[in-house]
DNA sequence: CACACTTACGATATTCGTAAGGATT
DNA sequence: AATCCTTACGAATATCGTAAGTGTG
C-alpha cells in the first residue's frame, strides 16, 4: 500500500468513476485502473465492484473509505506543517538574551525579523547572563545572547560585536564636558551599580581589580532602568555596558567613554554545539548577526 | 514523501544510526541514504544533523518523529485491519432468517460457520418473512433466508431448496399410521396454525383457496413453539413447513407428508443485487449452500 | 454503437545494491 | 586504521501512457 493508491482509492471512492479519479489524479484511466488493481492485490481483496459500465465500493471498500480519506488527509497536514516550518512561514524561536541586550538592541532587532517573518513566533527570556547561559545548556532556548562565556566545548559562541563599558554621570555634572573619562574621575562621586549576580557588577569589579582599584559602592539596584534614572536625578555615578547608552539618555544620564581601564567584552550569540539550529533560529541568528555588523 | 521514506525516517530517528537502520528496513545504507535525502530534499529542509560520524535530529525533524511514527502505527492498523477483513479473521456479518429456518436448521449451518471461521461475528435477526425482504432491502443486513419473494430486480434469489409442508399431529392420533395425509383427512380436526402476517399462514391459505378449499382456523399463535406444543397436547393438528419437522418432534407431535394439496415453496438466500457481498457475508453464503445441498 | 474499464506493451523513472570516496574518532 | 555516511554508476523494478480488447447499457 502506498500513498498513492491511498489517493487514488479516495478519488476512486469519491468520484465512482475511473475516468473522473484520473482526471483529478492527473494520470491516465489505465494506470489509474493498474493502481487500484495492485492495491487490492497487495490488501488481498476487491475495494470495488466493477462492470465496465458501473463502479460501486464492496464493503470492504466501504470500510476503507472514511480510513483512507483520514490517512491522507492527516498525511497532508504533517507534509505540508513541515514544509512551512522549513519556508519560514510557521514556527516559533525561543531566545534568552542578558537584560541589557534585551532591553536596548534586541527590540529593533526582532522588528526586522518579525517584518521578514511575520509568522514566525519569537518568545524572549530577558534574563541575566547565567541564567541565559543555562538556559542554552538545558535547551530551553535555542540562542542566548550574552558576554562570551569561558570557553566551554558544549557550547558555540559567535561574536556579535565588542562592547565597551562607559561612565554614567549625571546632566549637570561637571565631568559632561570630558571627552573621556578614568576610574579616578569617578570615585570621587558616589557609585551606584547593579547587584552581585549581575554580570555587568562582576566584570567591572575584576577589571578594576587587574589595576590594583576597588569598588565603592554607595547604592545598588537590580535594574538598569532603576540605575538610569537615579543617576539622572544626581545621586551618583556608574558604569555600564555601551548598549545601554541610549537607555541612558533617555533616562536623563549622560554617558562618557571611559578611557581608564578599557573595560570591552565581546558580546555574542550561544548555542549548543551538538545541536543544529531550527531554521527559524537560524534565520533569527542571520538577521542578529546582519545587524550587529 | 512515500510511506517508505516515512518508515526509514522512523527507523533512523530511533537508531540515529543508517547502518543500523538500513539492517532493520532489509535495504543497503546507501539506498536509506538516497531514500532519506530524497525525503528531506522533497520537504524543503533537513530532518537529520550528521557527520560522518554521528547522526542526530534536527529540530524539524524532531518535530516530525513523533508524528510520523503517528502516521506509521495507523497506516499499519488500517493495511492490517482490512487484510484480516480480507482473510477473514476479522469482521462481523448480519443476516435475517425466517423463524422457521431461524429456530431450526440456521444454528446448526452457524455452527458449521463458526468453526471455520471462529472470528467473525454473527448477527441473527429471527423476523417473519416479509421483514427479512425489507431488511435486505434497506440494508440492515447483507444476507436474508426467505421463501422466494415476488420476482425484483433489485433483488437475487439464490435456491437453497425446496421446502414441502407436512401436517402435524398429535402422537396418539389415527392418522399416525398413514404414510401421507390428505386435507380431508386434517379437515375433521381442530386446526391450529400460525396468526396472520406469517407466510406459513398466507402461503396455506393461498394453496387450499387454489384447490377450492377453505381453512378453518381453531387457534392461532405467533409462535412454532406454541403450535407444536398444542398439536403434541392433542389440540388439533396443523401444516407447517418441513423445516420444523425435528422441532415439532421435540415438542411431542408428529409430522406426516401432506400429499394434497402438495405444498412447495422455494427457500433461498436473498441479497441486494447491486451490492457486493462482503466476504464474511460470501464465506457464510457459501457455507449455507453447501449445507444445503 | 458508444462508453467505460481492463489488458498489453514499450518507454520512462525510480529504486536498489555494489563499489569507491571522504571524514571522523 | 576502522567505522560510518555519501556519491557514483549500472541493473532491476515499477510506473506510466498509448493502443487494443472486452463487456454493458
Amino acid at each position: 500500500m502506498t500513498i498513492k493508491q491511498l489517493r487514488a482509492f479516495v478519488a476512486v471512492a469519491q468520484t465512482l468513476s475511473f475516468a473522473q479519479a484520473g482526471e483529478r489524479l492527473y494520470m491516465s484511466q489505465p494506470a489509474l485502473s493498474l493502481s487500484i488493481k495492485a492495491l487490492e492485490d497487495g490488501l488481498g481483496g476487491r475495494l470495488f465492484s466493477r462492470t465496465t459500465r458501473t463502479v460501486n465500493l464492496t464493503p470492504e471498500g466501504h470500510a476503507l473509505f472514511p480510513l483512507a480519506r483520514r490517512l491522507v488527509a492527516e498525511w497532508d497536514n504533517v507534509e505540508d506543517n513541515l514544509r512551512q516550518h522549513f519556508t519560514l512561514r510557521r514556527g516559533r524561536v525561543s531566545i534568552a538574551a542578558m537584560p541589557s541586550f534585551a532591553g536596548n538592541r534586541l527590540p529593533s532587532m526582532l522588528m526586522h525579523f518579525r517584518e521578514r517573518y511575520p509568522a514566525i513566533g519569537i518568545t524572549v527570556h530577558d534574563v541575566i547572563n547565567e541564567q541565559v547561559v543555562e538556559m542554552v545548556r538545558n535547551r530551553q532556548v535555542e540562542l542566548g545572547i550574552t558576554f562570551e562565556p569561558a570557553s566551554d566545548l558544549s557550547m558555540k559562541f559567535k561574536l556579535l560585536y565588542l562592547d565597551r563599558f562607559v561612565a554614567v554621570v549625571p546632566r549637570d555634572s561637571p565631568l559632561i564636558e570630558c571627552t573621556k573619562v578614568c576610574w579616578e574621575d569617578l570615585q570621587t562621586y558616589p557609585f551606584i551599580t547593579l547587584q552581585r549576580p549581575s554580570a555587568v557588577r562582576v566584570m567591572l569589579e575584576e577589571s578594576l581589580s587587574i589595576g590594583g582599584q576597588k569598588l565603592n559602592v554607595a547604592m545598588e539596584s537590580h535594574q538598569l532602568a532603576t540605575i538610569g534614572r537615579m543617576v539622572g536625578s544626581g545621586l551618583g555615578v556608574s558604569v555600564v555596558p555601551s548598549l545601554c547608552i541610549q537607555q541612558m539618555h533617555e533616562l536623563g544620564a549622560h554617558c562618557i567613554p571611559l578611557a581608564n581601564p578599557v573595560i570591552e567584552r565581546p558580546i555574542g550569540m550561544l548555542t549548543k554545539a551538538d545541536h543544529e539550529l531550527s531554521v527559524a533560529a537560524q534565520a533569527l541568528a542571520d538577521i542578529l548577526e546582519q545587524l550587529s555588523v
